[in-house]
DNA sequence: TTTTTCCTGCAAGTTATTTGCAACTCGCAT
DNA sequence: ATGCGAGTTGCAAATAACTTGCAGGAAAAA
């Protein structure tokens, strides 16, 4: 860090405050709703609104540093774009959200461009289902 | 139809005109928000309330008669549960939404199962990404 | 510095869905 | 047939999750 943190310059945006705490805490938190982004801001920086968060993470994302995913069947949850690279698994009957490498999704992604010429993106909506831990209760 | 609609008394539930009425219009509809089930059902039944229809959609997913799918961003779709068997494939450009056979995704079903031991129900999520047409103007 | 443009806080407005509750009615039991 | 009680409905109000308008404030260009 010799001089000022140049990666939101670099995308055409101004460097506030609100919108490097905004950027930092989306990385720090892994996935994360906008009410959650706010909180963990407001850990340091009370006075932040809500709707700052808001803007900035549409702000962000339109600059290819944060992505929204889809989890569950309310609202979006942001990540940081360097660490979009895994499925997410999604139980049902637990809520739990588990991993799996994107390559798992290959052979079906290559399958969809070969036959319908669709370009999917695996991790915008989570793959939904039931855990080995729910199936086994059952 | 010689006696009377007997499929949701089976299920245990009241048989109420509104309820029918959802029903039908679920099955007639193919893809529908509860906003759009509501107004088919008022085309005939001008006098059914908005939460009559969030509430019977509900009750008719409990016993398994419809299902409700997450095609975009916002709200949930409903589709009668015998008609649940293609994938949609959603463009995040023009916002069509495409099928494909369930069987497409077997593959990558069985994968998720034998790695992860994870049950998919690839029909919740849409397939998200961008289709053939709009990859081809861009 | 001054000026321009962008960004922020705050309040109000939407949109989608849920809930409380009193009136009603379906289906079973007389 | 008639009555009863639990399940349902309509309506109004409440939530939840965002979004927008606007006026003041801050970042960067001039
Ligand atoms: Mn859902
Ligand atoms: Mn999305
Ligand atoms: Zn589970
Ligand atoms: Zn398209």
């Amino acid at each position: 860090m010799a001089d000022k943190n140049h990666e939101l310059r670099d995308k055409g945006l101004r460097l506030t405050p609100q919108r490097q705490l905004v950027l930092e805490a989306v990385r720090a938190l892994g996935h994360a709703t906008p009410e959650e982004v706010a909180e963990k801001v407001r850990a340091t920086h009370p006075g932040i609104n809500l709707s700052t968060v808001y803007r900035n993470l549409e702000t962000l994302e339109n600059v290819g540093l944060v992505q929204h995913t889809h989890l569950g069947h309310g609202g979006a949850t942001y990540h940081a774009a360097e660490e979009l690279t895994h499925l997410h698994l999604v139980c049902g009957k637990c809520g739990s959200v588990g991993d799996a490498p994107i390559e798992t999704a290959a052979p079906f992604v290559n399958t969809l461009i070969d036959e319908y010429g669709f370009k999917t993106d695996v991790t915008h909506f989570a793959i939904y289902g039931t855990c080995a831990n729910c199936t086994a209760k059952s």
